[in-house]
DNA sequence: CAGATAGGTCAGCACCATTGACGTAATTTT
DNA sequence: AAAATTACGTCAATGGTGCTGACCTATCTG
């Protein structure tokens, strides 16, 4: 192996802009300056430890995300047709063919036409679906609250509002919120 | 096309369990039933505007999200080695590799032997990299200001709280947060 | 000098997403 | 009743991101 790009190491520790090439910038983006860095980042930690949670589970499976994701919206909304699963999951219905697909042969899922419209194909969790989902979901509960453990209901609902505020772009998501009730009412 | 599997429609709106078939389940996993949903879905959902909000950006570029993870870090924390930057993402050096090999070869990292040990390919951004991080950032930050733009510095520390409880598992994490100071102290 | 460490690379594979094109069955429109 | 539209399925090709295994160089340490 030759490294030809190491063999003249850059001089960059006497000259900041050598000959030909780009500026080395050594000062560090601090946490706080111009921009704030820490949601983005305990966002990114935060999640990437949400999902390794189910992650776990799913590869005694033989599955991966894209199966969670169907397997769950499927197990939230028993009925649900191709396209109305689509637009939650903003992906293609060629992405979602592989993955639905094993999900039925593997009878996770099943289809069933529609009684008004025999075009579609709605979809429904089995009884391994509906267990496998809240296999899932309850590791995922599990962290959530241990992470809420100490969170009253007075502090729960900025941690709400920022996440539905961060969320709610799509007409699809705020449908969805709106018809599942997603939303912190102080309930006692 | 054939469509065996629905040649002969499932009789499940009669009989639950039909022979040589499993049972179908029409009921919806309630949003605060046995689990509590809603925080689950509303993770889902803000982090895909989150991240799509970068998304957009590196696609104009060529790139991924994992271009955008390590230029990120890169930037965050000029001069680190690739151990450190494999511990912080978790991911092989295989996986690294490509993407590194990529910003390296497009001029927005460099890597600069060591010091004291000449082993170590310590990585710094260009200005090229480090201009485009903070495109990328400033593009997030923008998303979760509007989410926080009602919200108080109180009601901030429950909010990093709970994303702080759902990110520490990981040493790596916990020592990036101790490091970078991410936390809340309310500052005046 | 021997071994451990930091890093690079090749080959092959899996997963999940994309676009484009095409097909079928059912419903709606004309 | 014919035509158009809708709901869905599928084939093919491609890209991004991860993995394992194997093997390489350069450097440091004992």
């Amino acid at each position: 192996m030759v490294l030809t790009y190491l063999m003249e190491p850059p001089a960059v520790r006497d000259d900041p802009r050598p000959v030909g090439a780009a500026a080395v910038v050594r000062d560090p983006l601090p946490t706080q300056g111009l921009l704030d860095f820490r949601v983005i980042e305990l966002l990114f930690f935060a999640y990437r430890e949400f999902t390794g949670d189910a992650d776990s589970i799913l590869e005694k499976y033989g599955f991966g995300r894209a199966h969670h994701r169907v397997l769950h919206f499927v197990n939230r909304d028993p009925g649900l047709t191709i396209a109305e699963l689509l637009d939650i999951l903003q992906i293609t219905k060629q992405s979602l063919s592989r993955v639905l697909r094993q999900l039925i042969d593997e009878d996770f899922i099943c289809q069933i036409p529609g009684d008004e419209d025999r075009r579609q194909r709605r979809l429904y969790p089995t009884e391994k679906g509906r267990a496998l989902a809240i296999e899932l979901s309850r590791a995922q509960v599990r962290r959530i609250e241990a992470a809420l453990a100490k969170t009253t209901d007075e502090d729960m609902r900025p941690i709400a509002t920022f996440l539905t505020a961060m969320a709610s772009d799509r007409q699809a998501a705020r449908d969805w919120f709106e018809r599942k009730d997603i939303s912190w009412k102080d309930r006692e």
